[in-house]
DNA sequence: TATATCCCTAGTAATTTAGTAGGAATTAAT
DNA sequence: ATTAATTCCTACTAAATTACTAGGGATATA
């Protein structure tokens, strides 16, 4: 039940954005700003991208810049694309075995729902400018 | 960003426990009724002891029982005795590096706290009569 | 005394996480 | 056109964690 270190460091990687909005910023930058390095960040951003909440351009003086104001994007998306979908168990969507059904199934599901509530309100400029 | 199968089964087992309070229940027992091997239950169920979750008594006819009634058994404290305290990142009390200081922090933070009061808000008796 | 149980520790297999590494494709600047 | 800076793509590997398996000792009941 632990948040992973990829989750962590792409949200600093998007924060770094947000307080930079509309300027792009090169993997190289981000490793140096975030302590993560550039080829582990590329990974990341690679799945950011993906998911649509940062665009790219290549190319000499190109980078990543987020793809919507800091005010849209909330902590709750940029974690589930990195954090599997934040399925804190194998069953939230159904499909699984005995361990699943019964029981524990909806405290598991309710507590899903708490986790990304919470999540879904913060947007990365509330994160950015700390006012959380 | 998963809840352990540890901390599913031994959550099993203590609710199995709620429904037969006051009955010792072997490990051999609670094995076939969780479907999980005896002797990771063994090892499940030792720990929930040392954290005073269970009572034991040992020889023939012995077992496992819960320590309290389960209304006064919170899934919380099961969850955290097997899944690390439920520390989501490795800072929530402090001593951490730069990933964690600064920015990131009161987000963990909290939502730390809302996991836990939800989790604590539900006791085995609720748990084992699914009134949740 | 026999048997059923908990208790303790060590080992291992499988999975996931966290990176490393190399190089191709693309673009801007010169 | 050439160069340099960048994203993009894929494969590999190392480390950590999880999920068990295994053996046997200690203890209590019948």
């Amino acid at each position: 039940m632990k948040i992973s270190s990829k989750a962590r460091y792409g949200l600093y990687a998007v924060t770094e954005m947000a307080r930079n909005y509309g300027e792009y910023l090169s993997t190289v930058e981000l490793a140096e700003r975030t302590g993560v390095t550039e080829k582990y960040l590329e990974q990341i951003l690679s799945i950011l991208k993906k998911n649509g909440i940062v665009k790219s351009a290549r190319g000499a003086s190109g980078g990543y810049i987020l793809s919507d104001l800091p005010e849209n994007i909330s902590v709750g998306r940029v974690i589930r694309s990195l954090e599997n979908n934040l399925e804190i168990v194998g069953c939230i969507n159904g499909g699984c075995g005995k361990m699943c059904g019964c029981t524990q199934r909806s405290l598991w599901e309710k507590l899903y729902s708490y986790i990304n509530d919470y999540l879904d309100k913060i947007s990365l400029k509330q994160l950015a400018e700390e006012n959380i």
